[in-house]
DNA sequence: TTTACAGTTTAGACGATGCTAAAAACTTCC
DNA sequence: GGAAGTTTTTAGCATCGTCTAAACTGTAAA
C-alpha cells in the first residue's frame, strides 16, 4: 500500500512535468460527451453547450482544441465523441468526483443534494494520490450516494444492469440502485423530494401499478407506505429486480 | 450548529452572487503578501515574484489589479500592503490552507512533508460551507499539524508567544510549538528530516548548548536522545519556553 | 554629485477560454 | 428540389494571467 501511494505520486509527478495536465476547462468538456454520448456515442456542439452553460461557439472553440489534444474525434458539423484517451480521462475524473460524493456525505454531513456542486469544483483540484487516500479511508466503495457505480483506478465501470422505474411491472418487487434526475441542471428538488421520503439508493419496493393512461407509478416501500410517483419522478429511480442479497 | 451551516451557506451563496470570488491567482498573491509582510508589513515586488515563481512583471500588473479591487495599498516601487479586506481574504485562505493541511495528515495518512502542496491546490477550490463542516469533523482545531495557528472564522489569529531555537538559552526547558523553514520553496527537505528525527510540535526538548562560535544547538529529547542541529534547522524550529500544560 | 546597478515598471505579445453577430451547412417538410 | 428552420461554424473581440525586452527609478558607493 505504501508502495502503492509512492507510485500514485510518481504517476501524478510524471503527469505533471511530461504532458501538461487538462485544464478544468478541458475535463468539463470531456466529461460531459462522456455522459451525453453514455460512454460510446457521440455529443452535438449544442447538447455540450446546454450542459456546460456555455455558448455554443465556444464549444465548437474547445472542439477543435480537444481534437489537437487526442480526447476527441470530431468534424465540423458531425459532433464529436472521444477517443481512448478521452474516455480514460473521464473515467478518471468521474471516479474523482464519485469518491468526493461519498466522503461529503459520509464524513461531512453533506445533505444528498448538495453534494453535487461542491464535488464539482473539488474534482478538478485533488491529485491522483489524494483521489486514491480517499478512497481507500472510504472502504473503496463500489458505489456513490446516488447509486452510480464509481470506476476503478484503471478505468473499469460496472455495467449498469438496472432499469428505470417507468419501465417496470407491477407486483415486481425491486430495490432502488440509483437515482438520476434527466441530465438537465436542477436535479435538486427531485433529489430532496425523493430523499425525504426515502426512496434513495438501497430502499427496496413493490410496484403496484404502472398506470397506463398518465405514467404515474404507485410503489409500496419497507415500511408499508404507498408512494405515487408521476411519470418524471418515476423515470428518475432505477432500480434491480430481486436484489442480489434477497432474503425473506 | 444545523443554523451554522445554512448561515454559512447563505454567506457563500451571497459572495458568489454580489461580489465574484477571487480567483485562485488572486488568492496566492494576498496570501503572498500576508506572509511576506508578516501580516502588518510592506512585499516587493520582487519578493512577491520569487515566492510565487512568476516573473517581476506579472507582479506590477497584478498589483494595479489588486489595488482596484481594494485588497492592497500599493503605489509604483512603493511594495504593496494589505488593506483590511486584503488581510481578511489572505485569513480565510490561511484558515483553509490550515484546516485541509490537518485533515490530509490527520485522516488521509499524508506525510507531513506532503501535505502541504495538495492544501495548496484545494484551498482555492473548496467552499465556505465545506471549510467550517471541516473543522467541524476535526474537532475546530487550533494549530495544524506545523504547530501554527489556525485563523478563526472572523479573522482572529492567535498571536506567537514562541521563539526560534537559535534564540534558546542552554538549560531551557522548552517544547516545540512549530517548525516553519523559511519562506524559500523547498521546505520538503527539512520537514523529512526533522520529521523522522520526531522534531514535531508537541515533543518537549531541553536546550543543552547554543553554540556561539557556530551557531550550532544541541538539544536532548524525551528518550533521552540527543540532537546537535546547524544554524539554519534550529532556525526552523520555533519553542515556547516551559510549556502550560507542563507535568513532571 | 555622479555613477552604476539592482529593482521596478512599461510596452507589446501570447495562450486559454469565453462571448456576440453573421455566415454557412445540415434537415425537414412541402 | 427548394424554402424554412435549426444547428454549427467563422470572424472578431474581450479578459485573465503570464512572459520578454526595454526603459526607467532609486539608492548606495565612489
Amino acid at each position: 500500500m505504501t508502495k502503492n501511494a509512492g507510485c500514485l505520486d510518481f504517476r501524478l509527478e510524471m503527469s505533471n512535468i511530461a504532458t501538461t495536465s487538462p485544464s478544468s476547462s478541458v475535463g468539463d468538456y470531456v466529461k460531459a460527451i462522456w455522459e451525453l454520448g453514455g460512454g460510446t456515442g457521440t455529443a452535438s456542439t449544442k447538447e455540450i453547450a446546454g450542459r456546460l452553460s456555455v455558448a455554443p461557439a465556444s464549444v465548437t472553440n474547445m472542439l477543435g482544441r480537444l481534437r489537437e489534444r487526442g480526447f476527441v474525434d470530431y468534424e465540423r458539423y458531425r459532433g464529436a465523441s472521444l477517443t481512448e484517451e478521452g474516455r480514460a480521462e473521464a473515467l478518471r475524473l468521474v471516479r474523482r468526483h464519485r469518491l468526493i460524493e461519498t466522503f461529503l456525505l459520509e464524513h461531512l454531513g453533506y445533505s444528498w443534494e448538495d453534494v453535487h456542486e461542491e464535488a464539482e469544483r473539488l474534482e478538478h483540484a485533488v491529485s491522483d494520490a489524494f483521489t486514491e487516500r480517499l478512497a481507500k479511508m472510504l472502504g473503496h466503495p463500489e458505489r456513490d450516494p446516488h447509486g452510480e457505480p464509481i470506476p476503478t483506478v484503471d478505468g473499469t465501470l460496472a455495467p449498469d444492469d438496472s432499469r428505470s422505474l417507468v419501465d417496470a411491472e407491477a407486483g415486481e418487487r425491486v430495490a432502488i440502485s440509483r437515482v438520476s434526475p434527466g441530465v438537465g441542471d436542477d436535479d435538486a428538488p427531485v433529489l430532496v423530494y425523493l430523499g425525504e421520503r426515502g426512496l434513495v439508493p438501497g430502499r427496496e419496493l413493490v410496484v403496484e401499478e404502472v398506470r397506463a393512461v398518465d405514467g404515474v407509478v404507485t410503489v409500496e416501500d419497507e415500511d408499508g407506505v404507498s408512494h405515487a410517483l408521476g411519470p418524471a419522478l418515476a423515470a428518475s429511480i432505477f432500480v434491480r429486480i430481486y436484489p442480489e442479497s434477497a432474503q425473506e
